[in-house]
RNA sequence: GUGAGUGUAGCUCAGUUGGCAGAGCAUCGGGUUGUGGCCCCGGCGGUCGAGGGUUCAAGUCCCUUCACUCACCCCA
């Protein structure tokens, strides 16, 4: 083997596959449930669009990014996504909306990238799943985000918890910041190594340090530090929250990466996965249109991480089956079995001819594998007599039928799922 | 970027003080010329991650390197 896949960067077929497939096709009903419509934004975009968004000294901007130059004579320096939010802004902004039309609802679902060491759950290529909301600054709104993620965990059957925090708005956040700064002066000596550059660079992460623990709890909380807007919009988020029954839980040390959220922010959770455990994130983003050149217009969106959700499904869900496989025995049935296989799935059927020229026994065995409930069997035999072999798997039982019923018995005997 | 662990058949893994490269599963065929799964028999399948060194002899010991995995970090 000579040519391998790029580090980070994976293959996915068969089970992992449809797991995959089926938590964006559960995604999308539910934005749709929502009144949430699509967009569809590229995957390239021009890298001062994330630095002026994510924030100039995140990890993503500073170390994560597939960022070069394009071929233009001005050698425009561009970069694969490393989140959606930006992207969709951008979009929203180029489109006018921001002024014709400023409430607006979107998803979006594709490929994320980010340049950072593989693990579980975490790949240089993955999959997000988004909504945004624009135009609306109340607190139904960010409800209604945490609800969308509760009802997707409902529809995939998954355990996952939720928490809650609120980083203030442009009038209090400040206030807090200044505050965990001189926290983290104060106490410089007693902090770890990272903590040491956090201060620096992104202060607000001294909260969810792994090591000096205890110093974290210590230290201020956001929660002291709101104004009476910012206070009143979180406790009508929990009221929200409480009444649509999402089960959450307050952590007043939950921090986002990203520079551009205010207020709301949270987090879901899941056990299932490793390290990695963060499946969905989000909150309001009232200052990032404005920001990114567009009018003041509040924002407030989540992202999840398909991936992460896949890998918390699990993979016996999503064995593979057919409704019947259908066995041809020479090259006349062969061209039988063809029209045939073509009637059961214009019936809605899933049907696989299977490769003819091996003997009975080797087709059967190929029909087991595959997940086949039924063989369909039309030899020479039964070419003559215009009839099939509908044998059932599952009762190892087989009757002959006339060709012309064979759709009909299929679905009679509950082949169709 | 940092640390630890693992690399032997398609997959999961054994491999003793250095002495002929193994098992199970999968696959293909036979037992049954047109009947799957279970069972029995057989076939196919290897650069022992790569490169170098020590040795009569290296999967095994030494050095280098690459890849994968998990964790830190970061984050969905």
């Amino acid at each position: 083997m000579q040519l391998t896949r790029l580090r980070g960067f994976q293959d996915t077929l068969g089970a992992q596959a449809r797991s995959l497939a089926a938590v964006e096709d559960c995604a999308r009903k539910m934005a749709e449930r929502h009144n949430v419509g699509e967009i569809r934004i590229p995957v390239l975009e021009r890298l001062e669009l994330f630095q002026h968004s994510s924030g100039e000294t995140s990890d993503i901007v500073e170390k994560q990014m597939y960022a070069f130059a394009d071929r233009d004579e001005a050698e425009t320096t561009l970069a694969l996504r490393p989140e959606g939010t930006p992207g969709v802004v951008r979009a929203y902004i180029e489109a006018g909306l921001d002024r014709s039309d400023p409430e607006q609802r979107f998803y979006y679902a594709g490929p994320m990238f980010r340049r950072e060491r593989p693990q579980k759950g975490r790949f240089r290529q993955f999959s997000q799943f988004g909504v945004e909301i624009f135009g609306r600054a109340d607190a139904a709104t960010d409800a209604e985000l945490m609800v969308m993620i509760d009802e997707l965990r409902r529809d995939l059957g998954l355990e996952l918890n939720f928490e809650i925090n609120s980083l203030g708005d442009s009038e209090c956040r400040p206030r807090f910041r200044q505050a965990v700064l001189e926290y983290g002066r104060a106490h410089f000596s007693e902090l770890c190594e990272d903590c040491h550059q956090r201060l620096e660079r992104n202060p607000l992460r001294l909260l969810d340090c792994k090591i000096d623990v205890k110093l974290a709890e210590a230290a201020p909380k956001s929660l002291d530090y709101l104004c009476d807007a910012c206070r009143a919009h979180f406790a009508a988020v929990r009221e929200l929250l409480t009444d649509a029954a999402v089960p959450h839980a307050v952590n007043p040390r939950l921090v986002r990466g990203l520079d551009y959220y205010t207020r709301t922010t949270f987090e879901v959770i899941s056990t299932a996965v490793g390290a990695q455990s963060a499946v969905a994130a989000g909150g309001r983003y009232d200052g990032l249109v404005e920001a990114l050149g567009g009018a003041a217009v509040p924002g407030s969106g989540f992202a999840i991480g398909v991936d992460r959700l896949a890998l918390a499904l699990e993979a016996a869900r999503f064995a593979s089956y057919a409704d019947a496989a259908v066995i041809a025995l020479g090259g006349a049935a062969t061209r039988r079995a063809m029209k045939l296989a073509a009637e059961m799935r214009a019936a809605g059927l899933r049907v696989e001819l299977l490769s003819p020229g091996r003997g009975l026994k080797a087709l059967l065995r190929r029909a087991d594998k595959i997940g086949a409930r039924y063989a369909v069997i039309i030899g020479d035999n039964e070419l003559g007599r215009a009839t099939a072999v509908l044998r059932d798997l599952k009762a190892s039982t087989q009757n002959e039928v006339a060709q012309h019923d064979l759709v009909a018995a299929l679905c009679a005997g509950g082949g169709a799922r």
